[in-house]
DNA sequence: CGCCAGGGATCTT
DNA sequence: AAGATCCATGGC
């Protein structure tokens, strides 16, 4: 990295976008699908670096993971002009980055999220790759990959109760056949338009608004894709109550209907790289409230 | 014990 | 069409 602001490792793994990553000694290692990842930082002179490397071996999986083709400072700049708020946290936390996710992996991996926390998530996913991955020694450590989509189609409730998804079960069972009967292309649904690309993804059975554009945003290219978490609507009401209809009463959850409307006035406040605003914005609410991981 | 966690499906009005 | 309820599971 010519300029160490650019990416920022610790805070882009560590925002709640992807959730198989484990570090050991002075290394990061994430599992990529079929793939394990690794970062290895290193700092001189005060400047940090970091190494990458793979198994099996993907040159420079990096660019494409980190979404190094992006156009970083025009998309800082261009959310920046919107508002005070995240003017003042894409300058406070710089380098955070959005990843750019394996389709399958993410779908899965959100499905797991429903009305669940991190740390939960991250177990879950952990324990499906123990029970259904391929186990891979590299690098003096042992690692389990992420079950294909066709090892997944073997499996059953039961399979997965075991793996904690609880009442998450039936949706990723129910899903994963849905892709492989409609065989769903990933390619083509990222070339797709946000609104269309949405409709598609919106059938899987557990995907509603908020799992749906994450999928849109970490995994198919659609960087105008604003999640609306729990912890985003707590922002809203806290300090934004501007961006919320007077007559919008926002109770315990949102509706689907308030989503789409709240939805539309964020990316026409924010435009097409709201996705990044989003990231910001929910990673400086985390740490600002404490996180729990 | 109750509440919450990067919600969504289904039932009820 | 919009609310209310239920859904497993574990940490606090």
């Amino acid at each position: 990295m010519s300029n160490k602001y650019t990416l920022n490792v610790n805070s882009t793994i560590n925002s709640g976008q992807s959730f198989l990553w484990e570090k050991r000694d002075n290394s990061w290692y994430g599992i990529y699908e079929e793939s394990i990842l690794k970062i290895t930082e290193y700092e001189t002179n005060g400047e940090k670096i970091y190494e990458y490397d793979s198994f099996p071996k993907i040159e420079n999986w990096h660019q494409h993971v980190f979404r190094l083709d992006d156009k970083y400072e025009l998309i800082m700049n261009e959310i920046s002009r919107k508002d005070m708020i995240v003017d003042s946290v894409t300058k406070k936390y710089p380098g955070l980055r959005i990843m750019r996710q394996k389709p399958i992996q993410c779908i899965i991996s959100f499905l797991c999220s429903s009305n669940n926390n991190i740390p939960r998530i991250r177990l879950i996913l952990r324990n499906l790759s123990k029970k259904f991955g391929k186990k891979v020694e590299w690098d003096g450590n042992v690692f389990y990959t992420f079950p294909s989509l066709r090892t997944l189609y073997t499996t059953s409730v039961p399979d997965l109760l075991l793996c904690g998804l609880g009442y998450r079960a039936e949706f990723v069972i129910k899903t994963v056949k849905e892709i492989v009967k409609q065989e769903t292309d990933m390619v083509k649904l990222a070339e797709m338009n946000y609104d269309n690309a949405k409709q598609e993804i919106l059938k899987l059975s557990g995907v509603g608004d908020k799992i749906a554009d994450c999928i849109l945003l970490f995994s198919l290219n659609k960087l105008e894709a604003f999640p609306i978490d729990t912890w985003i609507i707590k922002f809203f009401q806290k300090k934004w109550k501007q961006i919320l209809d007077e007559d919008m009463i926002i109770k315990e959850k949102i509706t689907p209907n308030q989503y789409r409307v709240l939805s539309k006035k964020i990316r026409e406040h924010y435009g097409r790289y709201s996705g990044y605003a989003q990231q910001y914005l929910y990673y400086s609410i985390r740490e600002e409230y404490g996180r729990k991981w």
